[in-house]
DNA sequence: GTCTATAGGTGGATAGAC
DNA sequence: GTCTATCCACCTATAGAC
């Protein structure tokens, strides 16, 4: 006999979903605990206010996928020199083995639908949030690049380093349309094999010579 | 003596901004006349209704960009057989003339955070009419890119075009936080310099081989 | 911890004068 | 075309009973 979820837990569940489809100015809280079969009240007492559940939300997916990035590539460099494909896997394995979990399988492309929506707001602590979560992945990251990419200046270093992560990012954004766009051939729930098409692409622009500003386009 | 914008054209403007900033369930129809000087009633007699205002901010930025790829894919394909640089020009080409005109060229780093704010809603009108916006320039871009690219399969050549287009996308919807994550090193508003860097690493990507599933990490 | 009831505010849209 | 005034649906948050 399975214990039913915790009223918390079916808020965060549900608040994920609907912020993701949504957008978050775009839910309210009522449309969430109706979701949850949960209380109008429940949201303000158990997060204390709808921000805090924003944040509450996206918390519960980045910590653990954020933590064993940087557990991977911790590893990855006490065994010696990591290969190019071998940090962008330890970029991108983290939420490849999120997205195969049949539980936590769908939180994934909500969670990238939700930094879509959180993306552009100029003055909220949701933002913070994101960029707090974020900040020790990229410079670790990026250090780890630099050392292997030696020749390549920095600056196109953090360019790329974005373009990669927009690929992602963007990708599971619109994995919606996705079917519709390739003609169905490109299944966006096969987070597996997109990172399999990714990681050569992303890898191959890494390795991309820069061109000088007058030799482009013949 | 210049005559004053047209109400219609100064609630696109507010509009197109404040949606950018802050989404569309974000910003109120009283937040958008306020902001232009205009009357609240306004957007009702110019639109008929804030879902309308919406896909007109949209409609007013795309049709033209669209249009301008479309036009500089034939006259290339008019000229002989395009190199896969060429394609991918033709493709971000019209952007950066946007970009770079210094009345409009803040208006593509707003629609492109306005697509990260549309591209999650299952039932709008908006997502069928973004979509129906693009249809034909993948159809025609993938196509000349097939042409191209004949040892690609199919599939893995629709996946690395979303990966360009995300990068490009995600990279101006987070164009607010590039400088705190690189340093200082990229800027967001040189669209030049982000295409220039953009290019060889899309094509690089495009030209990389498919490794087999069972090579991967090594 | 969960519920009802409600306060107090903001939303989109419109009617009708000018 | 522009304005004021207003309708009413919906929002977040909270007080207070259970």
């Amino acid at each position: 006999m399975k214990a039913p979820r915790a009223t918390k837990t079916r808020i965060l569940d549900a608040a994920e979903r609907l912020f993701a489809e949504q957008g978050f100015a775009g839910t309210s809280t009522r449309a969430i605990t109706a979701a949850a079969n949960a209380n109008l009240a429940a949201i303000n007492y158990h997060f204390g206010s709808k921000e805090s559940l924003i944040e509450a939300v996206f918390a519960r997916r980045l910590e653990p996928i954020n933590r064993e990035r940087l557990e991977w590539l911790d590893r990855l460099e006490a065994a010696g020199d990591p290969s190019l494909e071998a940090i962008l896997e330890a970029f991108l394995g983290p939420p490849i083995r999120v997205s195969q979990d049949p539980v936590e399988g769908e939180s994934l492309l909500h969670v990238a639908q939700m930094i879509g929506h959180a993306t552009s707001r100029p003055d909220s602590r949701i933002r913070d949030m994101l960029i707090h979560q974020f900040d020790t992945i990229v410079e670790r990251f990026t250090a780890a690049l630099a050392k292997q990419l030696p020749e390549l200046e920095l600056t196109q270093l953090f360019w790329r380093f974005l373009f990669m992560i927009g690929s992602m990012a963007h990708t599971m954004a619109i994995s919606q349309d996705i079917k519709h766009f390739t003609r169905g051939l490109c299944d966006p729930n096969d987070v597996e094999g997109l990172i399999r098409a990714m990681v050569p692409f992303a890898a191959a622009g890494f390795r991309a010579p820069v061109p000088t500003a007058s030799e482009r386009t013949r």
